[in-house]
DNA sequence: CCTCGGTTACTAAGCGCTTGCTTAGCGTGT
DNA sequence: ACACGCTAAGCAAGCGCTTAGTAACCGAGG
């Protein structure tokens, strides 16, 4: 299916990732189409050859970002089916993805009030499908009796609030790798929902025994 | 000092609510000048009366809403000498304040790309202060010995990271209360930072004994 | 008491500029 | 020959902010 890319489906990409770089740091509204096309190294005419819109452009961009956030903590949750090993790897993923994407990770939490009804109705609905995969996993573990929470929902609720808040200050010259952060997170979200430690391997792929 | 406010004081209050309400919907550069002047009943001139731009609305607010954030921390700490104390009043105090002030604080953490070079480096002297009072106070837990956690400053961002976050997804039709998140984010801030909670109050103003 | 000059709090109108987006046309590769 | 990828130029609308002017209120003089 995938060939080699035409000189169009390029600039296409070349335009998307001039404005991942400029929304995530001046915001949707703070950003111009001329800011896109000219990081992009082309006329403002470009972006309408390719795009119907600027508001378009961060609906792939939330759309693409959402399926990824998901898709990685499907895969954590995959992984295992004990529910204090899917946490900890949740919670290392999860972290691991808003620091390595925090330029698309900004976008996906703070431009949502920018995107038009209908593409916020699709966006919310990845959002709920993210939201239901923590509110799932602490429930799990509440039922198995290897969590201990006093609000299994406002546990899900600061485990994504947690992860999420990285994209907002974390810094690619700052004091931790995204691997760091990552493992740090793991630990932490073992902690928040008061699952005991001992037993889940330090890294994934690594053998428990 | 503090005398009837004139009608002028009054307007400009209502001004700057406006500003508020507005900035932290739609975002500093997805508000104009009318619909702050508008949402305050006014002219769009009416604005220029009382301020001299939009970016000191944005300045004025976020100065205030940190100075607050600033002295809730620092209220919470001086309750009580011991570092467990201070955590879990401190965990409490800056999750209900983004709580309860959650459009303020949707601007103070989202709008800083906004400001001006000078009224940033305002801003970023007041958030330096806070971010001190929470590195100092996990630092001197572990010094105590009362606090086991892999990595003293990531904990203290992390703490920080939390409460601002609630900010991004609080709701005042929402599941919860500020003063239930509080209640919650006070045990959270011990676990995140490995404190034992048994000995400290549940509430600020309850005895120990 | 009323009147009057000055101050205060505000608005109507609009200026210069930037915005998102369109149109018409040109150069290039096949 | 002709479709494709792109640009130069520009339009209508909206932006932050300014200017000129007006209605409402003030203490002081008659």
């Amino acid at each position: 299916m995938t060939t080699t890319p035409s000189r169009a489906e390029a600039t296409r990409a070349r335009l998307l990732e001039a404005a991942v770089v400029a929304f995530s740091e001046k915001g949707f509204h703070g950003t111009t189409t001329r800011d896109i096309a000219g990081a992009a190294g082309m006329s403002p005419a470009a972006v309408y050859v390719h795009h119907r819109s600027k508001e378009e452009l961060l609906f792939l961009i939330s759309r693409q970002g959402h399926q990824q956030a998901l898709d990685t903590v499907r895969a954590a949750r995959a992984r295992t089916p004990d529910p204090v090993g899917q946490v900890a790897a949740v919670g290392r993923a999860f972290a691991e993805f808003h620091a390595h994407h925090h330029t698309v990770a900004r976008i996906l939490n703070y431009e949502l009030a920018a995107l038009s009804e209908e593409h916020r109705a699709t966006i919310d609905e990845l959002r709920t499908g993210i939201d239901r995969e923590l509110r799932d996993l602490v429930r799990e573990g509440v039922a198995a009796g290897v969590f201990d929470t006093p609000d299994p929902a406002l546990a899900a609720t600061a485990l994504a609030s947690l992860g999420i808040d990285i994209a907002r200050w974390y810094r690619e010259d700052g004091e931790w790798t995204p691997t760091q952060i990552g493992d740090y997170y793991a630990d932490l979200a073992l902690r928040l929902v008061g699952a005991d430690a001992s037993g889940v391997s330090g890294r994934p792929g690594s053998s428990s025994c």
